[in-house]
DNA sequence: AATTAGGCATTTTTT
DNA sequence: ATGCCTAATT
């Protein structure tokens, strides 16, 4: 059964999967099947050698590459797979950070500040140091800082490195942040990495743990990783030197974070015995999307060329469309979609949008509300950040770390309770000179008279019954914390804080409060912990999901997607939007002058060519809406280095009638019937002059209830999602046109609420 | 002293 | 169109 497997590998992939020993590097073209090498690497290393599954670690970008790849093991494994480590890089340290972190001096529940919370922590180091936030931008620091810590460089490194003036204002504001951080007992996402180096580096007994736990390590998207991330990956293996890496130096997107090309490069001389593979051979697209991928990227001058070749068939011509405005150019897209669902048995689930940047789903998002046709948003707003989310997250993580200033900041005034800037002012002046955390000087101004401190507050008395208020609230809610159970805990905290009413009276309540419930949901997964460790892995998940992770393939919603995100996703029909000179390529990679920053940009369009299996559409527009007003939008310089024997323009008259139409929805109405895809109650122009506007939610999917169709759910039912397997529903709940069903899952997946007329439940009985 | 309302600049991509 | 800062309001 070994050979089964290995017979359906063509020469290079099998040879891949069968050098176990020391360092390898695969070099995977699009669609050559890299997914599947690594999983039949694992499965031969397990059956075949008799690697124990526990003595494998595969690192990889998403938590979502991580869960497919274990799914896809388990399936040919069986449950063994499950002691695989399959997991992204942060992730990863950050379980390392947990278990062994205390030998270089980091508590071991430690939060994880994510973007938001650092600009914050900037801010207020910049303040320290006496820099004003309005002459150096504290994003630009941040990513300075980020990037310092990407190459392992830490505050003593950067002084001894720093060579201008401007360098010398991030020095000392770095020096200032990790200090913040210290206190707040936080680490951020450059940390996770950098510290499980520098724990190696200080510890190698600890070191040699990990080793020999870890005797074979695979990295996925190795182009994308970093100096630290590729460090890491060099230590674990150095005494077995069993290290495979993956990767792909024409997709490699995110040097903007930080990930180091030269990895690729440094690698071969780090190991001049190494072995390279390459996998050239696409199964994923037609000839001629692959031609005109290769096109486009033999542009790029620095670059190895790949002799990329597929067998599949010639396929249709790249289309080329163009609407006046980005609304018409989202209903172009829109019917198209319906042409070739009734043409060409495409199914929503099978098709793909794609953007440079998350603004533009908007149209998108507008014309699909339009024309009823479901759809979801990968991204977008993300759902972490969004406000009610911070602020509940906030509660929590100070109740659990007293420490949090960042956090302590963020609440202490929300909901209002008469706490305004000039009592935080003063306050932080107290923690300062004592130094002491925020949530410590409350305790010592409200319990200690100004001589008692020998130091002097200039508080007024409402000022110090509000601040005593507050540090009750904040005791109380602590005191629950090992007795009651997560979600009873968030549930007490939204109460008693005052939250719960806040949100409600906001003029966006009802998807706020929907937002709160799919938290308690995903917080109802670590219903198996007991209070602190509870809420320590629940604040650990929500800082280490990115918002791809919750995309759900096997639906039938069409899919809006960032081309980022849409790396390592493949589509039957792909639609890249934005074909314009300022959007792809971007303008900031336009203006900056760089040359390597425009080879990216054109990597990025080649990872979105590439998603496409049968079909590819290269829309843009004629006008661009931009900062309000609009202008006219050039053609993507990009259009022309496809050859145009591989493009076909279609005639506007057999898509859109005349861009002023007044009711397409009628014509589209008929077309997109047989989509399941009735408009949602007659919402239609509601959205364009509804005083409300509607909020731009993570994952939007168009309410819409097949007549009548529905089973009836009760709690105790058991029941068969066709994604998520078997269920229990634990609660039902009707809404307007529809009923909410809350189901636990087996295997993982945990508590979801779904709703009825979408989920297509099965009820399994017995 | 806190809140709120209106004015100003602002948006790349994300673990 | 959204968020942050300043100025008017209670």
């Amino acid at each position: 059964m070994t050979d089964e497997y290995l017979s359906q590998l063509n020469p290079p992939q099998r040879e891949a999967v069968e050098t176990i020993e020391g360092p390898l590097l695969i070099v995977a073209g699009p669609g050559s099947g890299k997914t599947r090498v690594i999983t039949n690497r694992i499965a031969y290393l397990i059956q075949t050698c008799g690697v124990s599954p526990y003595k494998i670690a595969a690192l990889t970008f998403t938590n979502k590459a991580a869960k497919e790849m274990q799914e896809r093991l388990r399936q040919s494994l069986g449950q063994s797979a499950l002691r695989i480590s399959a997991s992204t890089f942060h992730s990863f340290c950050s379980m390392i950070l947990r278990q062994s972190g205390d030998k270089i001096g980091l508590a071991n529940d430690f939060v994880i500040f994510d973007d938001d919370d650092q600009i914050a922590v900037v801010k207020r180091a910049m303040i320290e140091c006496d820099i004003d936030p309005k002459r150096f931008s504290p994003r630009s620091i941040l990513s300075a800082i980020s990037s310092s810590k990407s190459q392992l460089l830490d505050v003593d490194g950067y002084r001894t490195k720093k060579s201008n003036y401007y360098e010398e204002i991030v020095s000392r504001v770095y020096e200032k942040y990790e200090e913040v951080l210290a206190q707040s007992s936080a680490v951020d996402f450059d940390d996770l990495l950098m510290k499980t180096y520098s724990l190696f580096e200080f510890d190698k007994s600890i070191l040699q743990k990990y080793q020999d736990k870890y005797l074979y390590l695979m990295v996925d998207e190795f182009q994308d990783t970093n100096i630290a991330q590729y460090n890491i990956a060099k230590q674990l293996s150095e005494s077995h030197k069993n290290l495979c890496v993956v990767g792909d130096p024409d997709q490699s997107i995110y040097s903007w974070r930080n990930a180091d090309i030269r990895n690729i490069l440094s690698f071969q001389t780090d190991y001049p015995k190494a072995k390279v593979i390459s996998l050239e051979e696409n199964y994923r697209s037609t000839k001629t999307i692959l031609k005109g991928a290769k096109s486009l990227i033999s542009a790029n001058t620095s670059r190895v060329d790949k002799d990329l070749w597929t067998n599949n068939t010639e396929g249709t011509p790249i289309a080329v469309m163009e609407g006046y405005n980005e609304e018409e150019e989202a209903q172009l897209v829109i019917r198209e979609i319906g042409r070739i669902s009734e043409s060409g048995g495409y199914s929503l689930g099978d098709i793909s949008v794609m953007y440079r940047v998350n603004a533009q789903s908007r149209a998108f998002e507008m014309a699909c509300q339009r024309y009823g046709v479901p759809y979801q948003v990968v991204g977008g707003v993300k759902f972490y950040q969004r406000k009610e989310i911070k602020d509940i997250t906030a509660y929590l993580r100070l109740i659990l770390n007293t420490h949090d200033d960042i956090s302590l900041n963020r609440i202490i005034n929300v909901p209002t309770r008469g706490i305004g800037q000039r009592t935080i002012d003063e306050l932080t002046r107290v923690a300062h000179d004592m130094e002491i955390p925020l949530f410590e000087a409350i305790d010592k101004v409200t319990s200690l008279s100004n001589q008692e401190m020998d130091i002097s507050v200039q508080l007024g008395s409402r000022a110090i019954r509000a601040l005593s208020d507050f540090k009750n609230l904040i005791t109380l809610m602590s005191n629950e914390l090992d007795g009651s159970k997560l979600v009873s805990l968030i549930e007490s905290v939204l109460a008693k804080s005052g939250l719960k009413k806040h949100v409600q009276s906001d003029d966006q309540a009802e998807d706020r409060i929907e937002n709160i419930q799919e938290y308690i949901s995903s917080a109802a997964q670590f219903s198996e912990l007991q209070g602190r460790q509870a809420l320590t892995s629940f604040l650990e998940s929500i800082s280490l999901v990115a918002d791809i992770d919750s995309l759900e393939d096997g639906a039938d919603f069409l899919t809006l997607i960032t081309l980022h995100q849409a790396k390592g996703l493949e589509f039957p029909v792909v639609f890249v939007a934005g074909m314009e000179e300022g959007i792809l390529p971007h303008m900031r990679s336009i203006e900056s002058g760089d040359p390597s920053e425009l080879e990216e940009e054109r990597r990025l369009f080649y990872v979105g060519m590439t998603r496409a299996r049968e079909k590819l559409y290269l829309m843009r527009s004629f006008r661009r809406g931009f900062r309000g007003g609009s202008g006219p939008s050039a053609p993507s310089r990009f259009l022309s280095e496809i050859p145009d024997e591989l493009i076909m323009i279609p005639s506007r008259e057999q898509t859109s009638p005349k861009p002023q139409e007044k009711s397409p929805k009628k014509n589209a109405g008929n077309q997109l019937r047989h989509m399941h895809a009735t408009p949602k109650k007659p919402q239609k122009e509601s959205f364009s002059n509804s005083k409300k506007p509607k909020p731009r939610i993570r994952r939007v999917v168009n309410k819409i209830s097949p007549p009548n169709s529905d089973p009836v759910y009760k709690t105790g039912d058991k029941v068969k999602h066709h994604s998520f397997g078997d269920g229990i529903v634990l609660n039902t709940e009707s809404t307007a046109n529809d009923v909410q069903v809350t189901v636990a899952f087996k295997e993982g997946t945990g508590v979801k609420k779904l709703l009825a007329s979408f989920a297509k439940l099965e009820k399994t009985d017995q």
